[in-house]
DNA sequence: CGAGACTTTCCTGATT
DNA sequence: TAATCAGGAAAGTCTC
């Protein structure tokens, strides 16, 4: 590592993550299930934007449910107003992943402090959407199987995937910072939204933020476009030539046009 | 345990 | 010169 490169990254850094963030991003302890991934030490409430999408993503990679299934738009608010939503505005903006997300802020809500979602609680969730005639929720959650919204977008095949190795793959994570550029500090750019061309603006960043996403602290962008490559050979991405830090979705990529739903 | 998917790591060489 | 791009090769990490 040379003294230019991490001057590189340290700047992009700087930027990216303003003193409005802070994450205790000390040495992580791998003691298993979530402790690795769920970091948020303050409480829901006093949460930026950025970390309520943060939570988002959280959950949903921990249930490995895609991150397009849901509308994440609906969910651009801080803490404070993430707190004040019903059981029924949960229903609203996230359709059948809502109770999982009520769930999940309600008992950080309860802890105050960091909490671990329950696992057990979340696969009986999961497994009443899938066999809606079991009925054996918790006592305090609302018949999920009796709403028709869940039926639908579960039928719709907004199904945990079944091979997805860690969650989220690196075009979905591309894609989920594309497709929220409000909790995205210019790390990343459309340059033609209805043709899917974007360009990294801090490829360091994106790098480092992704390592975060996989608890691997060596990231670059070396590695991750090494990564980005080989998707063009399964046509998630389309090669866009002689323009440095531009890719292109190609016709495997799903969720990232405007149109699509 | 084995196979396969999806990276991650490393590397050599070319291009901007 | 540094950053990026191209891929080959092989190892690592998951899920099924």
């Amino acid at each position: 590592m040379s003294i230019t490169s991490s001057s590189t990254l340290d700047s992009q850094l700087t930027t990216v993550w303003s003193p409005t963030h802070s994450y205790p991003d000390g040495p992580l302890v791998m003691s298993g299930y979530p402790s690795r991934t769920w970091q948020h030490e303050s409480q829901p409430q006093f949460w930026s934007k950025f970390q309520v999408w943060e939570w988002l993503q959280q959950v949903m990679d921990i249930h490995q449910i895609d991150a397009s299934s849901i509308p994440l738009q609906n969910f651009d608010m801080d803490g404070h107003q993430l707190c004040s939503l019903s059981y029924q505005d949960f229903l609203r903006a996230a359709g059948s992943v809502g109770p999982i997300l009520f769930h999940s802020i309600t008992e950080l809500k309860w802890s105050g402090r960091s909490v671990r979602p329950t696992p057990i609680f979340f696969s009986l969730i999961i497994s009443e959407i899938y066999e809606p005639t079991v009925n054996t929720l918790a006592p305090d959650a609302t018949p999920v199987s009796s709403s028709p919204d869940i039926k639908r977008s579960f039928s719709r095949g907004h199904q945990v995937k079944k091979h997805n190795p860690r969650g989220t793959h690196l075009w979905e994570f591309i894609r989920d910072i594309l497709l929220n550029p409000e909790r995205n500090p210019g790390l990343i750019k459309w340059e033609d939204r209805t043709e899917g061309v974007f360009r990294f603006l801090k490829s360091e960043a994106v790098a480092q933020l992704w390592g975060k996403k996989k608890n691997n602290s060596s990231m670059t962008y070396e590695k991750l476009s090494r990564a980005m490559r080989y998707y063009y050979k399964r046509e998630i991405l389309e090669r866009v030539d002689g323009r440095r830090l531009v890719y292109k979705f190609g016709r495997n990529a799903r969720g990232w046009r405007e149109t699509e739903k």
